[in-house]
DNA sequence: TTTTGTTGATTGACGAGTCAATAAAACTCA
DNA sequence: TGAGTTTTATTGACTCGTCAATCAACAAAA
């Protein structure tokens, strides 16, 4: 049976099935079992890609920011001026690849884990910082001193809103929460001027 | 040395040390002996006054959200006129009492505990509609329509500058949350005029 | 024959919850 | 009052299950 090559597509199966059963269980308390199968093979074969489960943890998490780096990325390449960059980065915030169920199931966790795990705080501190200087440049030219303190709430917004999600039980709705986070930045816009 | 009357004394001991450790290693992955030793008894005492760590858990839960509540309620009572008690909510949530170390990290561990125990979301569901509810007594003589919206903008802000407190590392800043909560809160308000 | 893929079975640790035993208060009632 | 009895407090030792990680072995491609 070896087909060769087999070991990107098996490392992408777990991580994959890592953040499903993260974000279906909500914890972190999933077995490697659970993740193998869901996966599609035995825990000795997951252990002999990743080594660790931690390691299969922190792998989970590059992707989910990865793509959430990914889509902000997408969405600033299009956008022009100031005003149109900040409703880029909101509205992909809430894009529908981030804010599924099980991604914002597993991005609770994963700030569970960098509570922990030094190399997870370290990428969940990575990914702030991108967002927080996204949201500066453009803030700078349209609100000079005040740039700092909106970005600060912005991203608390952000954040609250994938929490709150998280909890809701129902399907998460991208709309309602780029329409908050826009209607702060308006808000806080219009007032400065 | 049996002294009677131990129930109370060791149940509280016993709650305070749930929310240290669990606040301290910013994971549910607490043992009962780890509690038990901070609580100086032994396991099976823990055991014996509780049950089951499940238990031990919600207690410290509801400890936490009785001391938020009845913050709130304290702030409410003096405050005269839909502004300020819009302004003691802000204060009480990042009161010392609420916003230390531990006890921002037992809140975000709380709500993973939530996606896994019934009670426990109903528990934070019975938070939020509390907190909504203040938020909206205050807001609907304020801005009418809007207050529903920002009522969640609120809820989302304070919620996310928790999550942001769990993972900084640094000492909580009350004084600068509630700054950002009460600009929020003002910019929504001058400009709906 | 070496490298890559794969798994069933096993190991070893750890941890929640139980039990049996001990001790001292607090009742009971003759 | 004081000998028995019950209730409350307390723990060390133990059970039982679970789970991450390892191993030995087999299969097939290079």
């Amino acid at each position: 049976m070896p087909k060769l090559g087999m070991e990107p597509i098996r490392k992408a199966a777990l991580v994959n099935a890592t953040i499903v059963e993260v974000g279906r269980s909500g914890s972190l308390d999933v077995t490697v079992s659970q993740i193998a199968k869901r996966a599609g093979m035995s825990t000795a074969l997951a252990h002999h890609y990743f080594g660790s489960k931690e390691a299969m943890f922190l792998a989970a998490m590059r992707q989910v920011l990865s793509i959430y780096g990914a889509e902000i990325r997408g969405a600033l390449a299009v956008a022009e001026g100031p005003e149109a960059r900040l409703q880029a980065i909101a509205r992909a915030s809430f894009s529908p690849a981030n804010f599924r169920r099980e991604v914002v199931g597993a991005w609770l966790n994963f700030y569970v884990l960098a509570q922990t795990v030094p190399e997870a705080r370290r990428l969940l501190g990575v990914y702030q910082g991108r967002l927080r200087s996204n949201l500066l440049a453009c803030l700078r030219p349209l609100s000079g001193k005040q740039a700092d303190s909106i970005a600060k709430g912005l991203g608390a917004l952000i954040d609250g809103l994938y929490l709150r999600e998280a909890l809701s039980g129902q399907a998460p709705d991208g709309k309602a929460s780029v329409a908050l986070v826009l209607d702060y930045l308006n808000a806080k816009l219009t007032r400065g001027r």
